[in-house]
This record gives structure tokens, C-alpha cells and sequence, in this order.
DNA sequence: ATGAAAGCGCTAACAA
DNA sequence: TTGTTAGCGCTTTCAT
């Protein structure tokens, strides 16, 4: 009744391993999953038998009983290219790489462009193709992330959404102390016509570090400087920043709501001859890998990337596991003295 | 006979969307994978049906009886951060994922930093889990491909092996004419000693942007300059400088194999008190963003990042279609010309 | 052109 | 602790 043995060119399934074990497709299973009502002899059998054969689990048919995909969505819902060049959403990747792979999960890479792009993927979701998303980059109040928890898909969100207290769960660095730390660095060193380029007003991300830029100023007593919204991007730090040079020519400090468009400030400075930091100081945010390439290097502040990008999957394992997850983690930020500031 | 209308809560399976339809379960599933024998009725049917109850093929079971996973896995095999604060692997990605997605095919992220988890990948593929495999960043033999590939799981490699003639598929940016253009560039603008910051030699990037060098030298009637290696970061390029000044204090250009390297030179450079391009001209490689950046902006080579990951998509997916595919391919690159050289 | 039926490899009651 | 037994939802012969 013990089926043949199998080929030894095919793949080895349960049935084969179990066979070879001496013990039902059921008892091999249990071990393997590392189930505990096994007896010891039985473990040990399945084990060499599985070793032997080399044998993996077939995760489609596995998931087709468990109705588990064992895998997770990391989807990055940006149209623009914006973020293809910048190192901070590799960070994110790979810190929750590392917590989703030790938990033995894939990391099923998406990029959701246009709207089209973001219907399929919530059909695709909805599909039970994923038991969870990881979702980047969000903008304004996309609704993207309540869909997918009403279809029943949990997701964990980098940075928080716009309109707070929906129960979304998010992981955010500290923006708003951040924004404080650069803004109060530079008030430090003696600047008193402090301007900023903020981020991308449609984020949480922009509104807090502005927020925070304002909390320093007023509390060290100074009038609110300069403010032009940028996009985070180099370019349009450069351009935020001829136009705070147009608004406020006295400025002598600006902090910039990203390294990469404080690197688009140095620029500009440059070109109208303001030296930095002696005429003008500029500190980032972010410090990501160019900003101590800048010249000068920048003055700026440290977001843990690789800790948020890996807080956010050990938040979602929580969430698949049914066990208690914050609904909102925040990470500390902290100020990275260099020469710009 | 026919089961009774699902209840409408649950995901719709191939079962309810034929009974509403009124066709049988395998009539249906022809038609959603589109067969061609089906008639006009049954198709109209069975695809408003399966529009109406937002109806997903569960891959899983499908993925069970085709065997086949329809997912390919993007693996960085490397075990250094180097990867993490290099845009270029993010350009590979994002080509990448375009062209797998377009073809429906879900794309698995993975890293494998250390020989356990390279081992474990082995397995993960060997498993059926992937239908094929994107193989980044590859170090000198490293067996993995052809392990990969015996393993029958078809896979394609940025650059090329070290020993070439394997049958390996792999696609690459033409390196050694991208050296040739990086050194032509200097011998154009009068420099007659010539250094070069070299790639990793146990990669194929490395060597062949090196042979385009010492080509170009020769083609010029020029002596070799002196060469020392680098590992294709900012710190690398930087100490590769301060060796290369110190082997020739009278060079006169620089050649680096990678844009970050050449930002290193560039900050030796200006410590040393040498202009650039003035005193030193200094040609980069990839054109990635900081290239634009570096002060001054860098003249160098680029490589076609997001078409590499395109192309590495379609030779797999030409392969996992039984299609022909080239084991070779090669991307032209193109000199940039700013301010550095 | 269509349907009936047989699994794909696994997990999870349920019995023993 | 262990084995028996149903399926999970789909594709795919094989008839019709």
C-alpha cells in the first residue's frame, strides 16, 4: 500500500518523504511545520528523510489549504520617478527585506505608477495573493490603504496619513522633532533669518518638519523665516531655493526638509556666491548617503531608514500573527553635525 | 445539480462564476485564460460573470496543477551595504519590475548577503518557488548561476561572468567601449598622464572598463597611467586617489569606473588643492543623479541602467516562454559631457 | 465547443 | 501520538 519509491529526479513531496520516514503523510507534515504532539523517533526520521530527499514544501499547495499566501506586498505607490533616485526607499527595502525573510515570508515588489496601476494591484490583493502590504510613499489622503484593510488586507503604512485617527497602522521617524533639531541647530550657531524648503505639503512627512521648523523659531523668540514647498527631489531644491533668496536676500540659514534638495541649495548658493555656512547655513534631513558627499558636507538629520523599513514588517508579522501591534511607531531622529551648519 | 449562488461575502472561485454563467467549470477556465475555443457566447458570459463577482484566479491553485509559480525572484547577491547606497541597483530594479509586471508575473525581492543564505535561495528556487531568477551583482565565479540553472530554474545575470563561454544568459552595458569613451574623452581634451580608479577586479564590469582604458591609451600612442583598484564606493574612490597621487603626483586626468568613485576622487582632489578639471580632469562611469551633482559636475559615461533591467526581464521572460533569447547581450553607452573632464 | 472527472501536494479535522 | 480522510481551486485530458 506504501507507494513505490518515487523517482529521484522529481521533486520529492510530503508522500515521499513520509514514505521513506515510515510514518503518514499527517505525522510528516506535523513535523515539518514543527507542530509538538510528535514523538520523538517520528521527528527524527522525517527530518533525515526530508534532509535526504531534500525536500521543500510545495507553498502552492500549501497555501491553497491554509489560505495563507505566505507573502507580503511591498508596493510603492509613486508615479514619479522621484523615487527611483532616492537612496532613502532602498533603505526601507532593505530593512524590511531582512524582517520578512527571516520570518520566511517573500517580499513581493510592486510599483503602483498610475491609478490603473492601483486598481490592479488591489484586485491583485484582494486576490489573497499577499496576506499583507507594506505601503510607501503615500500622498495626500489616498485611499489607498483603507481599501486594502476593508478588503481585508492588512497594511502598514511609512509615514502617516493625512487626516490622523483612522486606525491605520503607520510608521513614521519623528518628524516634527526633527524639524525642531535642524531648526534648533542652526539657531545655535547664531542664525536669526532662518528660511526652509519644506517637503511636499500633500505629506505627513512635509507638514511635520515644517511644523517643527515653526516650533524652534517660536520658541527661541524668532519671527517665522522664508518658506518655499519643495518636492524633495534636487531639482526642486534648487529651485526653492532662488526663490527664498528672492523672497528674503538677508537670509542667512535655510534648512532643508531633504538632503537631496538641500544638495540642490548648496548649488544654487553657490552659483550666487553665498558662501556656506559663513554667509548662509543649511542643514537637511534625512542623511542619506550624499550628504556627506556635499560640499560642503552636510549638517543634517538622521532618520534610522533601515530601522523604519524594518519596524513596518515586524508591525505587519505582528498584525498576521493576531498579536497586539502599535497602531503608530515612532523613531527617533537625531542631528548629524558636519560643515554646513 | 449546480451548487447554489456562493454566498457573497466569499472570494468568488472558477465554480461560481461558471455556474453564473452557465457553463461548466473548464469552459469558464478556458475562457479566462484565453483559449480559442470557446464560442462568443460562453466567452460574453462567462467574462461578465467573472467581472460582476470581481472574480481573481487564485494562483495558488493554479500555480498547483501548471507547476509553475509564475513569479520570478530578483536576487542581490551581495553581501556588502555597497548595494544599498548604489542608485544603480534601484534603476535595475524599477526596469525590472516593469517588465515582469507587465507580463503579470509577480516579482520576489531577495538578498543574499552571506553563503547560508545564498544556500537557502538555492533551495527556495530549486523548490519550484520561482519560475526563474534575476541574478544581481555577481563576484568573481560565483557558482550560483550555473548551480541555479542546474538546478532547472532558468536565470539571467547583470554583467557577465568572469569566465566567459558558460551558456550563462547575461546582459550588460558595453564596458569596454564605455571605458574607450571614458579615456578618449581625456586624451581629446589634451591630458597626457592618465590614471584610473578601477571597478572590483573579480568582476567583469571591472576588467573590461579597464581594457577600454589601457585600449584607448595604446590606440593614442600614449603609455600606460597608473592604475589602482577600487570597490566602486565613495570611500573607495577616495583612498584609490590619494594612491594614485602618490604613485604620480604629475597625472593630469582620471578615469574612474563608477560615478561614486569619481565623487571620491574628486574630494581628494580638492583637499590636494588640485582643480578640477583645470589641473586633473576626472570622467566617471553610470551616470547615476550624484554624477549631475558633484561640484564640479561630472563628465562621464552612461549606462543604460533602466533598460538593463528591462532587458534582463525580457531574456528571462523569452526563456520561460520556450522563446529564443540572446546569451549575450550588450547595451551601448553614451559619454555625458559636464564640467569635469 | 463543451463537460465530467481526475488529480496537483498539502493541511486539518476527526478517529483511533 | 498517529493515521484516515476530505477537500482547497484550479487545469487538463478525455469523451461527447
Amino acid at each position: 500500500m506504501v507507494p513505490p519509491e518515487a523517482p529521484a529526479d522529481a521533486r520529492a513531496t510530503l508522500e515521499v518523504v513520509a514514505a521513506r520516514a515510515g510514518v503518514s503523510r499527517a505525522t510528516a507534515s506535523r513535523v515539518l511545520r514543527g507542530a509538538s504532539n510528535v514523538s520523538e523517533s517520528a521527528r527524527d526520521a522525517v527530518l533525515q528523510a526530508a534532509q535526504e530527499l531534500s525536500y521543500t514544501v510545495n507553498r502552492a499547495a500549501r497555501s491553497l489549504v491554509t489560505k495563507r499566501a505566505d507573502s507580503v506586498g511591498f508596493l510603492v505607490a509613486e508615479s514619479e520617478d522621484r523615487m527611483f533616485s532616492d537612496p532613502y526607499f532602498l533603505g526601507i527595502l532593505r530593512g524590511a527585506q531582512a524582517e520578512i525573510g527571516a520570518a520566511n515570508l517573500q517580499l513581493v515588489f510592486a510599483v503602483a505608477a498610475t491609478p490603473a496601476d492601483t486598481q490592479q494591484f488591489q484586485v491583485y490583493a484582494a486576490g489573497g495573493h499577499v496576506d499583507g502590504v507594506l505601503l510607501i510613499s503615500l500622498h495626500g489622503d489616498d485611499e489607498l490603504p483603507r481599501h486594502l484593510e476593508s478588503l481585508g488586507v492588512p497594511t502598514v503604512l511609512n509615514g502617516r496619513p493625512l487626516t490622523p485617527g483612522d486606525g491605520l497602522y503607520c510608521v513614521d521617524s519623528d518628524n516634527l522633532a526633527g524639524g525642531r533639531q535642524a531648526t534648533d541647530a542652526l539657531i545655535a550657531r547664531g542664525a536669526r533669518r532662518i528660511a526652509t524648503i519644506t517637503g511636499p505639503q500633500d505629506m505627513g512627512a512635509g507638514q511635520d518638519r515644517l511644523a517643527g521648523y515653526r516650533q524652534a523659531l517660536r520658541a527661541a523668540g524668532l519671527p517665522d523665516g522664508a518658506v518655499v514647498e519643495g518636492d524633495f527631489s534636487v531639482a526642486g531644491g534648487a529651485a526653492a531655493m532662488e526663490r527664498l533668496l528672492a523672497a528674503d536676500p538677508e537670509l542667512d540659514a535655510v534648512f532643508a526638509a531633504s538632503d537631496l534638495m538641500a544638495v540642490g541649495a548648496l548649488q544654487v548658493l553657490g552659483q550666487r556666491g553665498r558662501r556656506v555656512p559663513d554667509d548662509v547655513a543649511v542643514v537637511g534631513y534625512d542623511d542619506v548617503s550624499v550628504a556627506a558627499l556635499a560640499v560642503p558636507p552636510l549638517t543634517t538629520v538622521r532618520q534610522p531608514i533601515d530601522q523604519l523599513g524594518r519596524t513596518m514588517a515586524r508591525v505587519l508579522l505582528a498584525r498576521l500573527n493576531g498579536a497586539e501591534a502599535e497602531r503608530r511607531t515612532v523613531l527617533p531622529t537625531e542631528l548629524v553635525r558636519r560643515a554646513s551648519a
